[in-house]
DNA sequence: TGACGTTATACCAGTTCTGACATATCTTCC
DNA sequence: GGAAGATATGTCAGAACTGGTATAACGTCA
C-alpha cells in the first residue's frame, strides 16, 4: 500500500481490507454465483417474491441471496440454483 | 421403484430416499471437492493431522471434510481448497 | 405529487455448522 | 498379539446461517 505526500494512500480493497488470496477467491465465487441467480431470475422474467415462493422461502433472502450478502452461504446459493434446474456443469466455472 | 416378488423393492438410492434432482446435484458436488480435498492432500504427502494444522482447524474436521460429511458444508469445503492454494480454475476440472 | 410494484435492509428466533476434544477403528510394522 | 501412527466417529458449546416479518428505498406512471 503505497502512501502518497497528500496523505491518502493507494492501494487494492484486498490490501485494505487485509484480505488473503483464498478470501478473495472465495468471495469471487459468491459473487459469481449471486450473478448467476440473478441472471437465471431475470431471464425468466420473474420477481424476486416469485422466485422466493418457488424456492420456497422470502423475497429477502432472495435479495440477499442476489446481492451476495454475508448472511448468505454459497450452500445456500447452490441449492437455489440446482433447484431451479441449473445444471453442475455450468455452475463449476463459476466456482 | 419397482417390486420383486421376493419381497424386496428394485430401485436407486435416489428412488428410496426420496431426493430431487437438486439435491443429487448438491450431494454430488459435495462429494467432488470432498474428493478434491483429499487428493490435494495426498498429493502433498500431508497427513490429515498436518493438514488441519495449516486451516487452523482440527484433524476430526478435516476427517469429516474428506468424507464429505452431513456436518460439512460446501463453504468449509471450498474455503479449505483455496487456502491450500487451489486455483478456482482447477475446480471446473472436476466434472 | 402519490399510489403501486419491486428490491433492499434490519432484526430476531430457531436451526445448522464449526472447532475442539474424546474415543474408536483401522493399518502397518515388529 | 501389541505398539504406534493415521483416520473415522460421537458429542457439545458457541458461532454462523436461515426463514420470517417489518419496513425502508427505489422506480415508474398517472
Amino acid at each position: 500500500m503505497k502512501k502518497l505526500k497528500n496523505g491518502w494512500v493507494q492501494g487494492s480493497a484486498q490490501e485494505f481490507l487485509e484480505l488473503s488470496d483464498a478470501d478473495m477467491a472465495y468471495i469471487e465465487t459468491k459473487r459469481a454465483l449471486a450473478a448467476c441467480l440473478r441472471e437465471q431470475r431475470v431471464k425468466r422474467h420473474l420477481t424476486q417474491t416469485e422466485l422466493a415462493t418457488r424456492l420456497e422461502t422470502s423475497q429477502s433472502r432472495v435479495a440477499k441471496m442476489e446481492s451476495g450478502d454475508r448472511t448468505v452461504s454459497i450452500d445456500l446459493l447452490l441449492q437455489s440454483l440446482y433447484r431451479i434446474g441449473t445444471k453442475r456443469r455450468q455452475l463449476f466455472a463459476l466456482l
